[in-house]
DNA sequence: TCCAAGTCAATATG
DNA sequence: CATATTGACTTGGA
């Protein structure tokens, strides 16, 4: 039940036109008009999307995204920060507002958005969001609205709770005297939620290095070794292929603008967190640009893929190096797999790190083997034709409206309940839809982290190309 | 069934 | 407080 935020009839229009831009003469057959529906929830307390309209309800954001252009993504990540930033709006009001997405879910978007042509159509909504907000010339001050009806509301809420005692919800029912702040008889029904201690991360890491896609068999024992649930570990696997993946999008597209020149700055500085324990070792080169100014912020830190780490005090420890060359070392041999990972990280001093969770340790394990698959294909970057294309850039100035439709259903505009701002919106003429800028994305990248990342990954392309090798369809695979 | 892509939502961090 | 991270869940494909 996506609640559709925001009108969208304006968007539709506009996205007709941008669409007819590219080629004239189309669609006329089906059209089906745009019922928009929903409104935007207030988020609030439980939206429970009645719904009732069965049927398809939302639509019209997605007729636009079937029909959009290819999207800058990473410009346009760059630009909604921006002006998130400049107007002092948090990504949780906008993400509930306008991408109808949760806060966790905009920073991720806003900070890794994978190019246009490694997403799904549901992938695109939110970009195309974006783009229709960032053309709205009303946008930050409709988020303003936004805000400052919701700060209203707080205020009031919390004032009356203070002299009553919180009348509010008394839907919840039973237990969970709301926030008396005791955190007391925690729900035992309300599932912990798994944190996995470092050395489980390292072990799964170390894993995924091995066979980036263990068999049931290989999952069964690796979570019987560090004692997690079977999904924990295929979660986990499932979570770490598609990050670091998304790793690999991210340094394609920043590799593709290079060259700093950029007029509207904002260095946007990449996100990478420290990598505490382990340390950087990074034997690979070190890359692109230096950082501005002081703070060396590491700018890779690539957690994934390059899982090795520590080899402490000297003992080797297979780790694989991922960078230059593929790793390949013992032969395949089809099944039999046995892993064996040591999870103890012996850290300096002495030691005697105490999980907080008492998971015992695995038995030690004897040496690790695993399959492999071959040496793999070296990897060439490829890259070359870049068949890129195209732009289209696609201003708008556009006038009008020819609309014949005019009143029609739309209500838009957020209305809270109360307060409604009424008024503002009106015709809205948005024209400019998408814009595009965006040469060519050739990339000539030749970085070495990039590489290195690729070649941790062929294993999982392998895995993907043998999957796929029945049928032809057009992918492409970037190796 | 497995997988990938998107998200959510609880935690971590700043 | 706002943002970032991340295990788990949901969808949709095959």
């Amino acid at each position: 039940a996506p609640e559709s935020p925001m009108s969208s009839s304006e968007s539709v229009k506009s996205l007709t036109e941008l669409v007819q831009q590219p080629c004239p003469a189309i669609e006329t057959s089906k059209d089906g008009k745009p019922q928009e529906s929903s409104e935007p929830p207030v988020s609030e307390s439980l939206s429970t999307t009645p719904l009732p309209l069965s049927g398809h309800s939302a639509l019209s954001i997605q007729e636009l995204v079937a029909v959009s252009p290819e999207l800058d993504t990473y410009g346009i990540t760059k630009r909604v920060k921006e002006v998130l930033t400049d107007n002092n709006l948090g990504q949780r009001l906008f993400g509930e507002t306008i991408l109808g997405l949760t806060q966790g879910s905009v920073s991720d978007l806003l900070a890794r958005p994978k190019p246009w042509h490694k997403l799904s159509l549901k992938g695109r909504e939110p970009f195309v969001r974006m783009q229709l907000w960032l053309n709205d010339p009303n946008n930050v001050e409709k988020l303003m609205d936004m805000k400052r009806m919701e700060k209203k509301a707080y205020m009031k809420r919390r004032h009356s709770s203070v002299s009553d005692s919180q009348p509010c919800e008394p839907s919840s029912v039973g237990i969970d005297y709301s926030q008396g702040a005791s955190p007391q008889p925690q729900h035992q029904l309300k599932k912990p939620r798994v944190v996995l201690a470092p050395e489980e991360k390292e072990a799964l890491k170390r894993a995924y290095q091995q066979k980036p896609y263990p068999s049931p068999k290989t999952i069964e024992e690796l979570a019987t070794q560090l004692n997690l649930k079977t999904s924990t570990v295929i979660n986990w696997f499932h979570n770490y292929r598609s990050r670091i993946r998304r790793e690999l999008f991210i340094e394609e597209i920043q590799a593709g603008s290079q060259s700093q020149a950029g007029s509207s700055d904002s260095p946007s500085a990449r996100s990478s967190r420290a990598v505490h324990s382990s340390e950087g070792d990074s034997c690979d080169g070190v890359d692109t640009e230096g950082p501005p100014e002081g703070k060396q912020s590491g700018l890779e830190a690539d957690e994934y893929s390059n899982a090795t780490t520590k080899s402490q005090g000297g003992q080797a420890e297979s780790a694989f190096e991922v960078g230059e060359e593929v790793p390949q070392d013992a032969r395949s041999s089809e099944k039999t797999e046995s892993f064996h990972l040591e999870m103890e990280s012996l850290e300096d001093t002495d030691d005697e790190g105490r999980l907080k969770t008492p998971r015992q340790s695995s038995p030690p394990g004897s040496q690790s083997l695993g399959e492999t698959l071959e040496t793999m294909p070296n990897s060439a970057t490829e890259e070359d034709a870049s068949t890129s294309a195209a732009s289209t850039s696609v201003l708008t100035g556009e006038s009008s409206f020819k609309s014949k439709e005019s009143s029609e259903k739309m209500l838009s505009v957020p209305s809270t309940s109360s307060t409604l701002a009424a008024g503002s919106q009106k015709a809205n003429s948005i024209q400019s839809l998408f814009s595009f800028s965006e040469a060519a994305r050739s990339k000539n990248t030749r970085d070495n982290t990039l590489r290195k990342k690729k070649a941790a990954n062929l294993n999982n392309i392998i895995h993907r190309l043998e999957k796929a090798a029945s049928r032809e369809e057009p992918v492409e695979w970037e190796f």
